[in-house]
DNA sequence: CGTTGGATCTTCT
DNA sequence: GAAGATCCAACGG
């Protein structure tokens, strides 16, 4: 009983600490851990950084009501309206920093996905920021919620990392448009466009 | 293949 | 009023 309280506090605290650090590394070791909602998701396969004195990040200019959950704390999900449609899921990392989760390569409950979609083809269900959080049903009422708190569960893949990590510039910006701060995983099917 | 335009909301000028 | 961290269907070559 003691052990298990006690790790389960351990494993929040390592959670925390493994957000609190540069969006930039946090968006490299993201690269293949598993994140869930309601249990549905797979394996995070690629994402990109956005700093908070970055012209490309919702956060330059400052704290407003739509961003303000990227200045919340390190671990919890910052969710915003993409182009009048799309919903888009963010790790938020030091404040004003964040990670978004650009594709995931589904493993779980994948039915769900496939009705949340519209769509068969597993290929389609997550492999954009747009897609898969129609796969996994986000939208504005996961604004700051923890991201090591059920609904959600974020895992880090466990022993030595066996695949390496592409990268690349970031999709669909105008500015900071030569840092190459997008991060996938090499080989994989499930990205939203080739690096 | 590649390109284009429409859908539709939030923020800032 | 314009632009945007997008997606998809409808084109044309």
């Amino acid at each position: 009983m003691f052990r298990r309280g006690r790790d389960l506090v351990q494993a929040l605290i390592t959670n925390r600490q493994f957000f609190a650090r540069d969006a930039c590394v946090v968006a490299r070791d993201m690269i293949g851990a598993t994140l869930l909602v309601h249990g549905v998701g797979g394996i995070v396969v690629e994402t990109e950084a956005y700093h908070a004195n970055d012209p490309a990040s919702h956060s330059f200019c400052g704290r407003t009501s739509r961003n303000s959950a990227m200045f919340g704390a390190p671990g919890s999900a910052y969710v915003y309206r993409s182009y009048g449609l799309h919903w888009c899921l963010n790790a938020v990392c030091l404040p004003g920093s964040a990670v978004l989760v650009r594709a995931i390569e589904p493993q779980s409950k994948l039915d769900l996905m496939r009705a949340n979609r519209g769509v068969d083809d597993l290929r389609l269900l997550c492999s954009g920021p747009g897609r898969l959080c129609q796969a996994l049903a986000v939208d504005a009422s996961y604004d700051g919620l923890p991201l090591d708190e059920l609904p959600f569960q974020f895992k880090l893949p466990s022993g030595a990392r066996t695949s390496s990590i592409l990268t690349g510039h970031r999709v669909g910006i105008s500015k900071a448009v030569d840092l190459e701060w997008r991060f996938g995983l090499a080989g994989s099917s499930y990205l939203s466009r080739k690096f």
